[in-house]
DNA sequence: CCGTTTAGCTTACAACTGTTCGCTCATTCT
DNA sequence: AGAATGAGCGAACAGTTGTAAGCTAAACGG
């Protein structure tokens, strides 16, 4: 075998290792790199061959994490040509994807308030090609100005996201209802964003 | 000094170092029992005469931080008669308390998706008062069915709740866009749940 | 084919961590 | 006054952590 290749081969060990010990009562910051370099099969000290520290693992988890958002979103796109309902397609899509790749998802909820700021900034980056993607979509379809379609984007993804969250600790018979109810709140922003856009006067006791 | 008073002095010791060393880059997960017990002026093993453990100390904090949450539900009611409109007033006062309490707050996001159930769950219970609340502000003044307006008051909450988590990482100067976007944003959900509240089947591209 | 490179190893160290035990001594209770 | 309680302490233990130094051996480049 190729030095490169078995090179890659570990490295790839050790992702997965992370990845496999993140859990619900598991965070990366709580990883250790001797327990990773265990599972992924190395000596404590061969992990600085592949990274200088835990921190440069962490990033590259938040990378893969956010590479599988985009192919969420793709994957989304198709489905939703062929369904329809924008609004019910993306939010199925990704309730799937929390409930399927629930230590992944959770990576990205974690680190998008955790102690590091290049975490954070990483998190953030990832969830703004999601936002961008949506408002760019707002601004064809709908007569939205380019700001106001921003804000509404943020809003619908902020509520997603964050229902994600909610599923992770509900029990499964809860599923369903966190997605009805996801996709009543976005419609409502969508119906509101658009009627009310263009006057957004305060007016009565709201 | 009384007995029971200089224990309750410790124990507020221990409680405030706690809360010190919390801060950006320092969770409650990161802080140790030694560290905490240093700065409250007591060796490692008196900490003991106070909490069971770490986990303990952290569902104290949380305690403390959903207290303070709801003096500030009260002080936004006060100045909503004062003011009238519930929305602006609501998000301002709450991105105070975010800006003026950030480790407070900073607590709370992030046990709210972290490792222990317990704190998730406490952290869950807080919010669900601030929902609660608002839910029944909107079943009186508007029209709206029951699970409708706890539907909506959850999306508010939600809103506020993760742009007060932007705000920790966004320059000062960028508040006052934060908040009325924020405004706006709720002022969608609203008008949107009013119009569209009893028809909520799907029509058009959204 | 021989010298260089390098992934991975073993050993070792210093710095923490939480927690147990047994003691002191001021407050409290009887 | 005398006994009991209990907050606080110091020493010690067993476990973990990250990381440095130096070696081995296999793949590589000339």
């Amino acid at each position: 075998m190729s030095r490169a290749e078995q090179k890659e081969r570990t490295r790839r060990a050790i992702i997965n290792a992370a990845f496999s010990q993140l859990s619900a009562d598991k965070s990366f910051a709580s990883l250790s790199l001797r327990e990773v370099a265990r599972e992924a099969g190395i000596a404590p000290t061969s992990f600085y061959r592949h990274f200088a520290d835990m921190d440069e693992l962490g990033l590259t988890l938040v990378d893969e994490a956010g590479l599988m958002l985009r192919q969420l979103m793709r994957q989304a796109r198709q489905r939703i040509e062929k369904n329809g309902s924008v609004i019910r397609t993306s939010v199925e899509t990704f309730m799937e994807f929390v409930t399927g790749n629930s230590n992944v998802f959770r990576l990205l909820l974690r680190e998008r308030s955790g102690t590091s700021a290049a975490f954070r900034s990483a998190v953030a980056r990832e969830i703004q090609h999601f936002v961008a993607e949506l408002a760019e979509y707002l601004r064809k379809e709908t007569t939205c100005p380019d700001e106001l379609a921003r804000a509404q984007a943020e809003a619908m993804v902020t509520l997603v996201f964050h229902t994600g969250a909610d599923a992770l600790d509900a029990p499964a018979s809860q599923y369903a209802y966190l997605t009805s109810r996801t996709i009543t709140q976005l419609r409502w922003l969508a119906h509101g964003a658009a009627s009310y856009g263009r006057k957004p006067k305060e007016q009565g006791p709201l």
